[in-house]
DNA sequence: GTTGACTTGTCAAATATTGACAAATATAAG
DNA sequence: CTTATATTTGTCAATATTTGACAAGTCAAC
């Protein structure tokens, strides 16, 4: 289970949107749309950005959910996984420093 | 240049081995390594583990910067990359607690 | 037992990653 | 300047991973 999916699968069902909707309008057939709701497979960015004009939602909460079920699966087997995240989590705040 | 690279560089020169030294124990040619310690390629989660030992470091600290380079190299371009790992450190945390 | 929604399994095609090599550059020594 | 050694760069085929598509499956409602 992926956040992004289960966020997906909450939208659609909060809209009453059928999977084939979806789908189409994401140029993707059924069971590639009922594979990322279960997280079997990942969108591609551009699928996400879809997603949310389709679900009316901001694209930046969907890219959120995106990137961390991503990182999450790097690190989730490891035991240093929350220094891990940290030490990245400190890069990004110097780079962002920097710009 | 990634964290784990410059890591890898700093204790090599340190210890005043030759990139062709430590790349024989890792079983990779010196171009190898060269681009692992120049972040142009990624190590393997094994090679990491030996390194640790030749470097006489905790595996645990080469792993952690393996892992962070990772995670940096997923979000490092987006505008939502501190959220986003942030909800994944809260995943983390939320399984290490049911564990 | 037929229909509609969704899921599962499989597979080849597309894509990405890897390891190896030759060649280039850099540095230092004589 | 020429040689020797260390490192880097570029390229390429081999391998591995991811992807999209399809057929077939389950499940529930009717």
């Amino acid at each position: 289970m992926t956040k992004l999916g289960e966020r997906i699968r909450q939208l659609r069902e909060e809209n009453n949107f059928l999977q084939k909707h979806i789908a189409a309008q994401l140029d993707v057939d059924t069971p590639m749309l009922s594979k990322i709701e279960r997280g079997e497979r990942r969108a591609k960015k551009e699928q996400v950005l879809v997603l949310a004009s389709i679900l009316n939602v901001p694209q930046a909460d969907l890219l959120t959910l995106w990137l961390a079920d991503q990182v999450y699966e790097i690190v989730k087997d490891e035991d240093v996984a929350l220094k891990a995240i940290q030490v990245a989590e400190d890069e990004v705040k110097f780079k962002q420093k920097k710009k």
